[in-house]
Formats: structure tokens, sequence, C-alpha cells
DNA sequence: GCCAGATTAAATGTCAGACATTAAAATGCC
DNA sequence: GGCATTTTAATGTCTGACATTTAATCTGGC
């Protein structure tokens, strides 16, 4: 393994580094273990907290896991999507709240991917995928619901159109993109009459799905697509009158 | 700031945790300094290393800087859009890596979300990523270039049909797509006539961008996504021929 | 000979205290 | 008032020790 100069980094930072190299390279494969604290710290000609420190980093990016006991140590972690899934939430759901990325921008780039995934899904859905969105359009049908719980009602039917695509890498990329999403739908305030638009829209896409007809399900995402920017930007503009009005009564 | 309660996990673990549920539900805001090390090991009660592991856990996700001196001390930092790409390539390439990803879903995925940015670069391409395209295009033709040279020049080609949709979400996503492929694009070795048919593919693709037909666009990414899953699929076969040729020989 | 329990060993997890280094702020001199 | 110096508060690093976990080994009894 090789070694760090005199860098201005931190020794901890460097040391992640050049095993992460090993791993991404190839050299340190899946489940194989990596010589022990104290070998590393003895290797790298540092201290041991200092190697913990640097295999701390690489464990928060699940590239590598650590056991205890006898036989224990650190070993290259198998990447599962479902802890990239995790990952890619929580940067995506930081990106978007942390560099003010507008409502529209956001949502045009989460249909756009979603209609990539319609012709696929429309060929492949399977009946399990057809159910859950059926289920979760008549849960948004429920009176009662809550914003929030109408919202991830519409995560659930909206995952459910893109694993019906059957293709992992695209679920993947797209679990960041339309959950990330939810806490700007938070946002809107959803009356009755609009919860029954996105319901038969919803029904349009679950029908469209079911048919295999792909050309229909891209206009039906396209149309909700429209209307979510419309009642979005109707809240923008209610409150901005709202501010307004107060303005104007304190002046 | 939440304590832990008596968990299986490491203390550093916990700690990371808590402060990341802290940046992630807005408590802690955009360059805000968290308390020092010595105030954080005293509020969770453990010991300074202890801490220690748990900042660089959030360092390792770019979720805080550190920063050294008088006025120093750990900062929540602003998630950039550069920092999540690389992440973003990272991930998505270990996991085609490790998880035995077949070339054809992530060549179905990667194409699948081009299209999605193809009819919004029809529209907002500039003369920039235009002229970004036809000088890759022109470098692929160059004779005498290795496979790699080739295929960075086609992820810098593909990148800028994607960034021309002008909208960095979308560019975010794919990046981790498009980049993650290369490695596997690399096995592919590109004949004189193939890189031909490449070149001719991708000049489609900038003319219709050029003229703004995203129907063009989609059909000529269709054509290329066709093509290179030919191309791949012929070099499996001529390996599975030879090792059954060299198979026949030794027996 | 074999199995159950006790022991050992090797690794990570945690702690305490110290020193080094950095960079800003306070201080003092002219 | 401006510049050099000192102070200070923070992170970065080291040493050494102890705690805990876990599997392998040893031991004793049947």
């Amino acid at each position: 393994m090789k070694i760090d100069p005199d860098s201005t980094k931190d020794l901890s930072a460097q040391i992640a580094e050049a095993i992460r190299a090993e791993i991404v390279g190839g050299q340190l494969i899946v489940d194989q273990r990596l010589p022990s604290e104290a070998e590393l710290a003895d290797h790298f000609e540092v201290s041991r907290p200092t190697v913990r420190e640097a295999l701390k980093r690489l464990a928060a990016q699940s590239l590598i896991r650590t056991q205890r006991g006898a036989t224990g140590g650190a070993f290259v972690n198998r990447l599962r999507f479902e802890d990239a899934y995790d990952q890619q939430v929580t940067t995506a759901s930081l990106l978007l709240s942390m560099n003010a990325v507008s409502f529209d921008v956001a949502c045009e780039a989460r249909y756009a991917l979603e209609r990539a995934c319609a012709p696929l899904s429309a060929i492949r859905r399977t009946p399990d995928h057809l159910a859950t969105m059926r289920a979760e359009i008549h849960r948004q049908g429920q009176p009662g619901l809550t914003d929030e719980a109408f919202c991830a009602s519409d995560v659930t039917f909206h995952r459910a159109l893109v694993d019906g695509a059957g293709n992992k890498v695209l679920s993947y990329q797209l679990a960041g993109a339309v959950e990330a999403m939810q806490p700007l739908m938070n946002m809107i305030t959803f009356t009755a009459r609009s919860r029954e638009a996105i319901v038969d829209l919803h029904t349009d896409i679950a029908d469209a799905l079911e048919a295999q007809d792909a050309a229909k399900t891209d206009a039906s995402l396209t149309k909700l697509e429209a209307y979510t920017r419309e009642l979005a930007h109707s809240v923008v503009t209610a409150r901005a009158a709202a501010a307004k009005a107060k303005e104007h009564k304190t002046a």
C-alpha cells in the first residue's frame, strides 16, 4: 500500500484516501480483511488513533465494516443498493435544501427522470407494482389524511412506478430525486379539490401502465408535472399576497 | 442536542448520527459552528478521541468542515454540487463493480436517463455545449487514440449533452450514471470501424440538438444505445469463443 | 473419544493526559 | 496609528493503558 508524502491535509484524510484508492482500484476486494489498526499504524508510521479516524471515515461511506473479537478487524464492504439509497437520499435532500434549488428545477428533474422510467415500466411492471399503486391511490382518496401522509403515499406511488422498470440501477438513481422532493412537496397544502385532481392523474398513470401504453404514461406524467408546478406556484403567490397584505396593514 | 441511550453501536457512530440528524433536520444551519471537541466530549460524556471519530465520519460525508486555530472548530458545510458529484461517481462505480451489474442493465439505465435530458437539452443547449460536443467528436475521429482516451472523450461528450439541459439537479443525478459506466465501456475494444460508427451517431445527436429537434435526438440516442450494446455483446461472445477454443486446445 | 465449560488471545472500542501546530485576537512598543 | 509580539483557543497527533468482544484453544469429566 502506498505511503503519503508531506501534504497539507490531515494524516487521517490521506490514509483514508490511500485505502479508498485501493478499494476503488480493485487491489482490495470485497470481504478482504485490512491489516489490523496496529499494523496500519506501523505501516503508515502514525499512531493508532490517527488510523482509527481514517477507518471511521471509510466506515461512514460504507466502504468498510468492522468486527470486534479475535478474528475481527476491518473488512472491505460490499456496497449494497439499500445502503447507497440512503446515502443518496440524504445527499440529494441536503443539496436541495442548502443550495436554494427552486421547486421548479427540482420538479422538472424529477419528472424528467420518471418519464425516463415510463417506457420500461410500461413493459415490465408486475401485478405487484400495479397493486401497490392502486393501494396508494385508494389511500390518497381517504379523507382526513394529513398533508405529510399524503406526500408519503405519493412517494410510495412513484417509487412503485420507478421500480416497475425492473432496473436496479435506475431505481437507485431515482431514489434521491423522488424522495428528496418530499420536503419541498410538504410545503404545499393540498386542498380536497387538488387531491382529487392528483388522484385522477395517478389513476391515469396506473391505467396506462396496466395497459402497457408508454405514450399515455408519458403524457399523464407530463400533466401531473404541470399540475404539481401549478399548485406550487399558487402557494408561492398566495404567500406573497399574504405578506403584502400584512405589510400594508402594519404600514 | 439529544443524547444516546445504551445501544449496540459504537459511541462515535451514535454521536455522528445525532449530529447528522441536527444538520439534516435544520437545527444546525450552514456555516454554523459546532461546539468544540472538548465541549462535545463533555456533553455526550465521552472522551475527545471518540468525539473526533464521530466528527471524522461527518467530514467524510462533507457534512462538516474543520478549521484549526483560535476561531477554529467544526462548521456545518454547505454541500456543493461538485462534492456531491464525486461521491456519486464513486458510489455508482462501486455499486456496479461490486454487485455484478450486467453491462446491459447499466447501459439501459444510462441511456434511459440521457433520453430524459434530451428534450430539455434540445431547447436549452448553448453554443458552448454544442462546441464541446463538436470538439469531442473531432477528437474521437483522430487515429492513434487509445481506447481509454476514446472512452474519456465519450464521457465528456455525454456530459455536455446532459449539462445542456440546464438543470443542475439533473446534471448531478446523471454524473454517476454516465461516469460509472466508463470502466465497463473500457472493456470494449473499439475498432476503427466501430469508432467511425459511433462518431457518426454522435454527429447525428449534435446535429439534432443544434436543430433543437428533440425527437431526432431521442431517436439517435436509441440507435447509439443499440449499437453500444451490440458492440459489448460481440466482445462477450468473442471472449467466450476464445475461452472455448483454449479449453479445447488444452483438453 | 467426545463434549461442555473455562481460559486465552487478538482484535476493536474507549479513555486520560500530554504535546504540537495553527491562526486569530489581544497586547505592547515606537 | 501601525507594526511586531505574545497570548489564547482550537484542532491535530502521540503514548499508553484498560475494557470489551469474540473465536479459538485448552481442560476436565464422562
